[in-house]
DNA sequence: AATATTCCCGTTTTT
DNA sequence: CGGGAATATT
C-alpha cells in the first residue's frame, strides 16, 4: 500500500521544475503562488491538490475556486484524471457562495429558496425602486444607481453603513435608493450576484460556529485568479483558513483585469503581510509562447509603473514575428483577419487553435461577417447571452415562480406572457392593491376580495392563477422535465412556435433549453430543479466554449483570460478602444490605462505560436464611422521580432515620405476587403457581384457579374466600384 | 389590449 | 447601429 502511494507521488513530481515541485509539495501554511502567463500554474495547482490528497488529506477536505464554471470542470477533469483526488470540490466563488446560503439559510438569515437576481433584473427592481421612492429616472438615472449600488455591495457596505458613510444630498439620496432596493428585494426572496459573496461574507463574519464548522470542512482552502478578487471574496478567503491558514493563493497581478467590478490587485500584492508566515513561489518559465510573443507581451507590460518585477523567460523557440498590420477600415480588418486565418489553415492549422479577441462585444458583428463569407467555421463565447434570450427568459421566470412566488420580478414578467388578457392597467391595479393590503402581488392574484376590485379582468387573472397551480406539478420533476412541463403547459411553446427564422428561431431556442438541462441533469442526476436554477443563472460566457469542435473561437480579452490558442488575432488596437477610454476628448484616468495594459498582456500571453495584433484606419462605432489613432499600446512593442504592416495612410508613418515596402503580400489592406462573392455598386451598372479576383505584383483585376446579366472585368485600382454591404441589398441575388 | 411604429439614448469589460 | 421604451394605430 505504502509503496503504491509512493509510486503515486512520485508520478505527481514528475515533469516539474524545481519552482513547480515547491509549489506541489508544499503542504501546510499559506501558499502564494505567483505565476506568470503560460507557467504551467493549472497543471501545479491540480498536482498539488492530488499531492495533498496523497499525503495529508482526504479529497474532499479540499476546496478549489476558480473564476469560471468551464475553469473549475477543467480543474476537475484534470484532478480526475491523476485518480487519486475523487471528491474534492472546485467551483466557482459564486457558486460556492450559493450553495452554502441555501445550505446554510437559516443561519445566513436568507429564504431556503431565494432566487438569483442577474443584472437585468437588477435594473428592473431599480426603477421600481426609484417609482417607490418618488424619484424621477430623468435625475437618478437607473444606469448611476446600478453603478452605485454596484460599488456598495463589493465594499461590502450596507445600507445602514452607506448612510453613514457620506452626508451630501446626492449620497443621502443614494443610501435611501439602496435602502429601498434592499427592502424590495429581500421582500422578493432575492439575492444579487454581490449579495452571494457579500451576505455569504457577513454570515461567516458573524457566525463563528459556522464559520468553524466550515473550516472543519475544508481543510485546504485553493483560490485561483486571486488577483482578481473584490473585499468580499478576500474576506470569505481569511474566515475559510483562519485558523488553520491552509491557503493556497495563486494568480498574478500582471493579470488584473477586473478592478471595475471591485476586484482589488492589493489583495494579492499585501498577501505576505496578511499571511507573514507565507511562503512564495515565483513561476516565470513560460511553457506556452514563442520568445518573439513572450518579448513582445513582457515589452508591453513593462510600461506599467505600479507593478512588481518579473522575469518572464522561456525554453520555446523564437518563433516568427509578431506582426502588427493596419487596415482601412473594421471590415477590412475582418475580412483581413478571416482570409489570413484561410491562408493559415491550408498550411495545416486547426481552426480549433485559433481565437480572435477584441475589447468590447460589438466588434464581434463584423468578424463573423467576414468569417461567414470566407466560409471559416466559429464559436462565440456567449454563453450569457443565451440564457438572456427573451424566450429562454420567460421560460426562467415561470421556473422561478413556481420556486419562490416572492419573486416579483419574474412574476411580473410571465403574468401576460403569453398574452392573457391582462394589460398594463390590470398589472397596475392588482400591484396597487396588494401594497396598500401588505400582501405579495402572488397572493393577491389569489385573493377573491382583491379580485373583486378589479372588473372584467378578474376572471384573466384568475385563469393565470389557476395556471400557476398547475404548474407547480413540474416542481416534481426532473430539471430537463420540468422545463419541458413549464414550456408545453405555459403555452411558451404555442405562442413561439411560427416566429423565428433560421437558426436563431425562439422556437430552436426552447428545445436546446431543454436539451442543455437533460445534459446538466446527465451529469449530476441528484440535482434538483432549483440547483439547475442556480448553474443556469451563474452561467458565464467562456462557459460556452467548447474545445473539441473545429472552430474558430472569439471572444472579448475579458473572457479569454486563462485560456490559450496556438494562433491569436487581438483586433482594435485603437487609442481609446484598446486602451478603452469611455471619455474621448476629458481627462481619462491613469489608472485605468494599466489596468488595459494588462488585458492586453493577457490577450497577447494567450498565444503559443502565432500573435497578430491589428487596428483599422476607420471604424465604425454606434452608426458613426470615425479616424482612428493608433494604440500608444502599439509603440511600447520592441522593434526586434515585430514587424509592422502599416502600409498606405498616413497615421503613425515612421518613415514620412518614403512607402513601407510589403514584404509579406498575404494581407494587402486595401484588396483584403474585395473577394470572390463580395457584393458591389458601378455608378453605370448597378449592382454586381464578384466573379473571380486575380492579384498581381501591382494591379489587382476583377471580374464582375451584373444584375443586368452582363460581365465586366476590371482593374480594381482604377475600377470605379464600390462595395455594397450584404444586408443593404438583401434577397438581390 | 395587442400590435406597429417611431424615437431616443447609450455608449466596456462580467460573476 | 441597435435595443428598449414611449407613442400611434387597430
Amino acid at each position: 500500500m505504502q509503496t503504491s502511494t509512493d509510486a503515486n507521488i512520485e508520478m505527481l513530481l514528475t515533469d516539474l521544475s524545481d519552482a513547480q515541485r515547491e509549489a506541489v509539495t508544499h503542504t501546510d501554511g499559506p501558499l502564494l503562488i505567483l505565476a506568470g502567463p503560460g507557467s504551467g500554474k493549472t497543471r501545479v495547482v491540480t498536482r498539488r491538490a492530488a499531492h495533498l490528497a496523497c499525503t495529508v488529506t482526504d479529497p474532499h477536505r479540499i476546496l478549489a475556486i476558480t473564476f469560471t464554471n468551464k475553469a473549475a470542470k477543467e480543474m476537475q477533469a484534470r484532478v480526475d484524471v491523476l485518480g487519486v483526488a475523487n471528491g474534492m470540490t472546485v467551483c466557482t466563488f459564486h457558486a460556492l457562495c450559493a450553495k452554502l446560503l441555501r445550505w446554510h439559510h437559516d443561519r445566513a438569515g436568507v429564504p431556503k429558496n431565494f432566487t438569483i437576481f442577474d443584472r437585468d433584473d437588477r435594473r428592473k427592481l431599480i426603477k421600481k425602486t426609484l417609482v417607490r421612492c418618488n424619484l424621477a429616472s430623468e435625475n437618478w438615472s437607473p444606469a448611476s444607481v446600478e453603478q452605485e449600488i454596484g460599488r456598495a455591495k463589493n465594499a461590502m457596505l450596507t445600507p445602514e453603513a452607506y448612510a453613514q458613510n457620506y452626508g451630501d444630498y446626492q449620497s443621502r439620496t443614494y443610501a435611501r435608493i439602496y435602502e429601498t432596493y434592499e427592502k424590495l428585494l429581500t421582500e422578493m426572496g432575492g439575492l444579487d450576484f454581490d449579495d452571494l459573496l457579500m451576505r455569504m461574507a457577513m454570515t461567516l463574519d458573524r457566525d463563528g460556529e459556522l464559520r468553524t464548522e466550515l473550516e472543519n470542512r475544508f481543510h485546504y482552502v485553493l483560490i485561483d485568479e486571486y488577483q482578481d478578487t473584490n473585499a468580499a471574496q478576500y474576506k470569505i478567503a481569511r474566515l475559510l483558513t483562519r485558523d488553520r491558514k491552509n491557503l493556497c493563493a495563486t494568480g498574478d497581478p500582471d493579470q488584473s483585469i477586473y478592478g471595475w467590478r471591485g476586484a482589488d490587485i492589493e489583495n494579492i500584492l499585501s498577501f505576505e503581510k496578511d499571511y507573514p508566515s507565507a511562503s512564495v513561489v515565483r513561476l516565470e518559465q513560460n511553457y506556452r509562447s514563442t520568445k518573439r510573443i513572450l518579448a513582445a507581451a513582457d515589452s508591453l507590460i513593462t510600461g506599467n509603473t505600479q507593478r512588481k518585477e518579473k522575469a518572464l523567460w522561456t525554453e520555446n523557440d523564437e518563433g516568427v514575428p509578431v506582426r502588427v498590420i493596419a487596415f482601412e477600415s473594421g471590415e477590412a480588418e475582418a475580412f483581413g483577419v478571416a482570409q489570413d486565418i484561410a491562408r493559415q489553415t491550408r498550411g495545416g492549422a486547426s481552426l480549433r487553435q485559433v481565437a480572435i479577441f477584441y475589447r468590447v462585444n460589438s466588434l464581434s458583428r463584423v468578424i463573423e461577417e467576414a468569417l461567414m463569407r470566407e466560409g471559416i467555421n466559429y464559436q462565440i463565447a456567449r454563453g450569457v447571452e443565451f440564457y438572456n434570450r427573451k424566450e429562454i427568459r420567460d421560460v426562467l421566470a415561470y421556473i422561478r415562480v413556481l420556486l419562490n412566488p416572492a419573486d416579483e420580478i419574474a412574476l411580473l414578467r410571465v403574468i401576460n406572457t403569453p398574452p392573457r388578457g391582462i394589460g398594463a392597467t390590470t398589472i397596475g391595479r392588482l400591484t396597487a392593491a396588494a401594497q396598500t393590503a401588505g400582501m405579495r402581488v402572488i397572493d393577491a392574484l389569489m385573493n377573491e376580495e382583491i379580485l373583486s376590485g378589479l372588473g372584467r379582468s378578474a376572471a384573466k387573472v384568475r385563469v393565470f392563477g389557476k395556471l400557476l397551480s398547475n404548474l407547480t406539478a413540474a416542481l416534481e420533476l426532473s430539471p430537463p422535465k420540468a422545463l419541458e412541463f413549464v414550456i408545453s403547459h405555459s403555452g411558451l411553446r404555442a405562442m413561439y412556435k411560427d416566429e423565428g427564422d433560421g437558426d436563431d428561431a425562439p422556437r430552436g431556442n426552447l428545445d436546446e433549453l431543454v436539451s442543455a438541462a437533460a445534459a446538466y441533469h446527465e451529469d449530476n442526476p441528484e440535482a434538483t430543479l432549483i440547483e439547475w436554477l442556480e448553474y443556469a443563472a451563474l452561467v458565464s460566457d467562456v462557459d460556452a466554449v467548447a474545445e473539441d469542435v473545429d472552430k474558430v473561437t472569439l471572444m472579448t480579452l475579458h473572457a479569454a483570460k486563462g485560456l490559450e490558442f496556438d494562433i491569436v488575432y487581438v483586433l482594435g488596437l485603437e487609442d481609446g478602444l484598446l486602451p478603452f477610454r469611455r471619455d474621448f476628448g476629458g481627462l481619462g484616468s491613469e489608472d485605468d490605462t494599466e489596468e488595459e495594459r494588462r488585458l492586453c498582456f493577457v490577450g497577447m500571453t494567450r498565444a503559443r505560436k502565432g500573435l497578430t495584433l491589428t487596428r483599422a484606419r476607420y471604424r465604425m462605432m454606434r452608426g458613426i464611422t470615425q479616424r482612428t489613432v493608433r494604440s500608444p499600446f502599439l509603440d511600447e512593442l520592441p522593434e526586434d521580432g515585430v514587424e509592422c504592416s502599416e502600409q498606405g495612410g498616413d497615421s503613425g508613418a515612421r518613415r514620412a515620405g518614403r512607402r513601407q515596402p510589403v514584404d509579406h503580400g498575404e494581407l494587402p489592406a486595401d484588396v483584403a476587403e474585395w473577394t470572390v462573392g463580395t457584393l458591389v455598386e458601378h455608378p453605370l451598372h448597378g449592382l454586381g457581384q464578384i466573379l473571380s479576383i486575380h492579384r498581381g505584383a501591382r494591379r489587382t483585376h476583377v471580374d464582375v457579374q451584373f444584375k443586368d446579366g452582363e460581365k465586366r472585368s476590371w482593374v480594381l485600382e482604377f475600377a470605379d466600384l464600390k462595395r455594397v454591404d450584404f444586408d443593404d441589398v438583401g434577397d438581390a441575388f
